[in-house]
DNA sequence: TATCTTTGTGTAGTTAACTACCTAATTATG
DNA sequence: CATAATTAGGTAGTTAACTACACAAAGATA
């Protein structure tokens, strides 16, 4: 037998062999009821075991009690109900609902299936118990599950995350998100259309700066500076894709722009926003950024704030 | 948020709860890879990192190293094909195998990928060293696979296997474990399909007695004692599932065999085998009988020795 | 009270592992 | 040296989870 490889991964190996145990457990699982003709299968315990415990349950009641998404807990109902497991009534108060419950067959296999689910608990307490499984499992869980790996690992990386300014590369990524955003809170007006479609003309050629938020060299949020009177600059255009939340892109567009202007020492920043968009509104008054009264000449329907920078 | 029920089942709900945190893993980790646009998936990793490591290497290969079936890896790396991370080469001394190497593709992305690796790996690392993480999962792995749970738990169930000496019901299984057993091990003569599917004109009513291993309540093996000249019996039609092994089935079938000889002192008992299945003959061996000769008049081709066991 | 939002169930499509079986090439054996 | 057994790769079918979306009922809200 040779050596095996992802255990010399360490702990990039990890979710491999996690995967790898517990599907070789499942199997295993599988396996011996199949080769003792139960007609069971090994994700249908946990449904089993929750309406033995609780009796009438509906379906999403039943996925939020074993994690499991509902679509998962359908389908294993419907297997225990095709082999006369369980029955599904409607509920008398909601008629959306159906709850289920064991059948009498289900009941009377229940000893039968307990019978081995009893030996499968002592013997896993036998030889887990001295590693005292439980416990690390549910660390593990927490570490996981409640952390959120991924936003964390988002995190570690939006340390490596860049604030590019560049007037020429990336328009397309420039429309794409700013598209994006419009559609998602609001709608895209032809102006957006016109100006999104050429920022170079609209933009850049009228004295204003792109900026673009780049992690693992992915563009993953944009902003611009566009001139307005001489020297007086909107910040606008700002856009940050919604898969990376809580990476304080948005924080870091504002920071560059606000050190762009005044590093160039501009005449005065100000931008136009709508108020349904607290955490904006709340971000732009965090970096500075204070309320003054609304002119009548926006070219935009759905701006209802217009919100400076006090410049030294 | 409800009390989790699967945590409740204590060492039950175990498996299921390995299964939720690794599918969980898995598919966040696919999530950012996606969001990322890395054209990668969480199941390529280990065969990207076999690559790199080993360069050269053919599927079973991969297969063994990173302990999965093959056809799982010919569908992961069809599709590192298809992405152009890899290619495939004939090997040049055996025309079956295909040795698959990193492309130039592949090499380049590899910087790009162990990047984000590398952050996941010190993340895991800050997360989970304090755990003792990876070395907890070497012990599971070890309770588990090294142990074999299945067969454990089988083990385990067997103590409560019954031997039952009964005439009358079961002869369905009678016929389909003997007749399992002879396609396997022979091929079923004539004289076969005639006493195992009258068992009762061919045997009981001859005076002889059938016995069942029962497992769970299921027949896994039988045997019967066949009365040849008055009060000699042949121990015969014994025949085991082949679903469990390691059970010590057929001893207990003998055992039970003998010690039922012994109570109704019987003149004699023998048994006709083939020499070709010597743990067969061993168990014979073991429990008492002795080799002598062989009669001219067998009615079955397939044996070739006679074995007897002394009655004191 | 009319409309919007949320909730409960269901369907379709994706991903990923497995076993069982197949063919062809290589190696072992009588 | 011919034939049998093993090995390498591949296909088909099974199981099981997920997300995304659809639709209807119930609840919230203007």
């Amino acid at each position: 037998m040779e050596r095996d490889f992802i255990k010399d991964l360490g702990y990039l190996g990890f979710t491999m062999r996690l995967k790898r145990l517990s599907d070789a457990l499942i199997h295993s699982g599988r396996k011996l009821y199949k080769d003792l003709d139960l007609e069971i299968e090994p994700n249908m315990f946990s449904v089993f075991k929750l309406l033995e415990d609780r009796g009438s349950t509906s379906i999403t009641e039943i996925a939020e009690a074993i994690g499991m998404a509902h679509p998962s807990v359908i389908a294993i109902t419907n297997k225990m109900i095709a082999k006369d497991l369980i029955y599904a009534d409607k509920d008398s108060e909601d008629s959306r609902k159906k709850v289920l419950n064991l059948t009498q067959k289900g009941r009377d296999k229940s000893t039968e299936y307990n019978a081995i689910w009893e030996i499968g608990n002592s013997a896993m307490h036998k030889e887990l118990n001295d590693l005292n499984a439980l416990e690390f499992l549910e660390q593990l869980e927490q570490v996981f599950e409640k952390k959120d790996f991924r936003q964390y690992l988002l995190k570690e990386m939006s340390q490596d995350m860049e604030i590019v300014q560049d007037n020429d590369l990336y328009h397309a990524d420039f429309y794409a998100l700013n598209i994006e955003w419009l559609k998602k809170y609001f709608y895209v007006e032809d102006y957006d259309e016109t100006v999104l479609s050429n920022p170079k003309k609209y933009i850049v050629d009228e004295g204003g700066y792109l900026f673009y938020a780049k992690l693992n060299g992915k563009v993953v949020g944009t902003v611009a500076l566009i001139q307005r009177d001489n020297g007086v600059y909107e910040l606008s255009k700002m856009a940050v894709t919604d898969k990376f939340q809580g990476l304080r892109i948005g924080y870091k567009l504002m920071m560059a722009c606000i050190d762009f202007t005044k590093k160039h020492k501009f005449n005065g920043l100000f931008l136009d926003s709508n108020t349904a968009l607290e955490p904006a509104i709340n971000l732009y008054r965090k970096v500075g950024f204070v309320e003054i009264p609304v002119p009548k000449d926006t070219p935009y329907e759905r701006c209802n704030i217009r919100m400076e920078l006090p410049l030294d």
